[in-house]
DNA sequence: ATTTGTTGTTCAAATATAGAACAAGTTCAA
DNA sequence: TTGAACTTGTTCTATATTTGAACAACAAAT
C-alpha cells in the first residue's frame, strides 16, 4: 500500500488527516464546488480532487442522489439545494433568536447587521439582514469565512476568551490587545480590516454549551457615535443570550 | 456479512441506492442532524443511522474535521458552520441577481419575499428578505422544503413545463390546472396551501442551462390587487433572467 | 475525417472499512 | 463508597467496498 514513513509524510502534508477516505473526498468535492465560480466538468473536478475519473463519477452520483449537487444541461456539476436544507440546521436556535434583533438593528441604524460564529481559525457569517435602502454591495453574505482575529466580530469572539485560552484553542493567531478593550466595553470595533473602507462593530454572544458567536453591523466608514451603536449591539446580544439559556 | 437476498431486500427498502456506502452514510448523518431539533449523542445518531457506534464515530470525526458538524460541551453533535459555507455556493448567480429584487419587493409591498428552486419532488427556499416591520413569524426560512406542487412558487415552477414534461420529470405528483392559468398570466397564486392563513404569489424564473426557480412573496390573506403584485413579480423575474443570461 | 475532449460502465485486485471487543470515563442510585 | 448503566474513544482482522485501468459511445472542435 504505502510505507509507514511515506504515509506519515503524506499526513504531514495534508492539512487534515482523513479517517474515512470516501467521505472525506466527497466533502472535498463539495468544498471545491462551493469555492468554484462556475460549474465544473466531472473531469475538472476529478483533477482537482486528484482522483481517477471513475472515482469522482461515483462520488458525484452519490452526492447528486442527495441533492447536494446538481448538474446543468451540459452535464457540469455545481452545488445543489440540499446544501441549503442542511445549512438550515446550523445553530438554528441562535439564528431564530437573532433574526428579530438583526432586523431591528439593520433598520434602526441603516446598516447591514449579521451574526457570525467562531469556527476553528475562522469566523463564519451565518445570517445577515440588509437595511431597507441598501446598495447591497456591503452585503456580508451568509457562508462568508475569514480569519477570526480580524474584524469586529472576530475581536468580539476573542474577547470571550482569556489570553491563555485563546492561545490553546486558536494556535497560530496572535492575541490582539483590542480584545481586552472589547471585554471592558462589551463590544468591539474595527476599521478597514476585512474589507477596505468598511467599519464594523460587534458584541459577543455567549452560547451555552457551544462556541461563542457575535452580532455585528458593518457600515461605510464615517465619524459617528460608536459607543451608542456598540451598546445597542451589546443589549441585543444580551437579549439573544437570555433566549438561548 | 449479509446474504445477497437480504442485501437486495434492504436495497428495495431504502429510498435511494447508495453507490458509495460511507459517503452516503455521512450525508445521511448530516440530514438526520439537520432535521433533529436538538443536539444528538453519538449513540443516538448511530441508532438513527442503523450502524455500529464505532462506524458512526469515525464518520462523525471526518465530518467534524470539515466543520460540517460541531460538538457541544457535553459531546453531542449538531450541524456545523461549514455547511453554511457550502450552501453559499448554491445557485450563487441566481442568489446575487435576485437579492436586490427581493429587498425592493419586500419593502415596496411590505411582504416577505423569497426565491425558491425546484429540487426533484420538492421546492426549496434559497434566500429570503423580510420587510422592515415584520412580525418575523411569516419567515420562510432558507432551507425550507415542501412538495413542489403546492404553493405559488411550486405552481410557478410547474408552469414552466408542459404537462408531459411534468409527468416525466416529477412522477407521482399530479399536474395542476392552475399551472396553465399561471403560464397565461405570468405569475401564480395560492391560498392556505403550504401554511394555513397565508397566501403567496410567485413568478417563474427560467434559469439558462439549469432547473427553473421562482421569485415569490408571502402575506397574510387579504383582499387586494393580486394582478399588480403578480406583474411586479414577473417584472422582477424578467430582470433576474436578463442578468443570468 | 480525425482528433480531442467528454461521460458512463464493467471488472479484478487491493485497499479501506465494518463491527466486535475492549478500556475508561460519566452520571445516576443505592 | 459501591455498583449499574450509561456514555466516548481505540485497536484489530476478515471482508466487503472501493479503486483505477480499460473500454464503449458520444460531442465538439480541427
Amino acid at each position: 500500500m504505502m510505507s509507514p514513513s511515506a504515509a506519515k509524510s503524506l499526513q504531514d502534508t495534508k492539512a487534515t488527516v482523513s479517517p474515512s477516505q470516501t467521505l472525506s473526498r466527497g466533502i472535498q468535492a463539495l468544498e471545491i464546488l462551493a469555492a468554484a465560480e462556475r460549474p465544473l466538468t466531472i473531469a475538472e473536478l476529478a483533477a482537482a480532487l486528484g482522483v481517477h475519473r471513475s472515482v469522482a463519477y461515483r462520488i458525484l452520483r452519490t452526492l447528486e442522489d442527495h441533492s447536494l449537487l446538481v448538474r446543468d444541461d451540459a452535464g457540469r456539476v455545481q452545488p445543489g439545494p440540499g446544501l441549503a436544507v442542511l445549512a438550515r440546521g446550523v445553530s438554528r436556535d441562535l439564528q431564530t433568536a437573532a433574526l428579530p434583533e438583526l432586523t431591528q438593528l439593520a433598520n434602526a441604524l441603516n446598516m447591514t447587521a449579521f451574526v457570525a460564529v467562531w469556527d476553528h481559525q475562522d469566523c463564519v457569517t451565518l445570517v445577515t439582514v440588509e437595511p431597507r435602502h441598501s446598495a447591497a454591495t456591503l452585503a456580508q453574505h451568509p457562508g462568508t469565512r475569514h480569519p477570526v482575529n480580524i474584524g469586529a466580530p472576530g475581536i468580539a469572539i476573542q474577547s470571550t476568551m482569556s489570553e491563555e485560552e485563546w492561545a490553546a484553542r486558536v494556535p497560530g493567531l496572535p492575541y490582539r490587545p483590542e480584545a481586552v478593550e472589547a471585554r471592558r466595553l462589551g463590544y468591539a470595533a474595527s476599521h478597514d480590516e476585512v474589507i477596505a473602507g468598511l467599519s464594523s462593530l460587534a458584541a459577543p454572544i455567549h452560547v451555552p454549551g457551544g462556541r461563542p458567536a457575535a452580532i455585528a453591523v458593518v457600515y461605510i466608514r464615517r465619524e459617528q457615535d460608536q459607543a451608542a451603536v456598540g451598546e445597542a449591539l451589546a443589549a441585543s446580544a444580551a437579549r439573544i443570550e437570555s433566549q438561548l439559556a
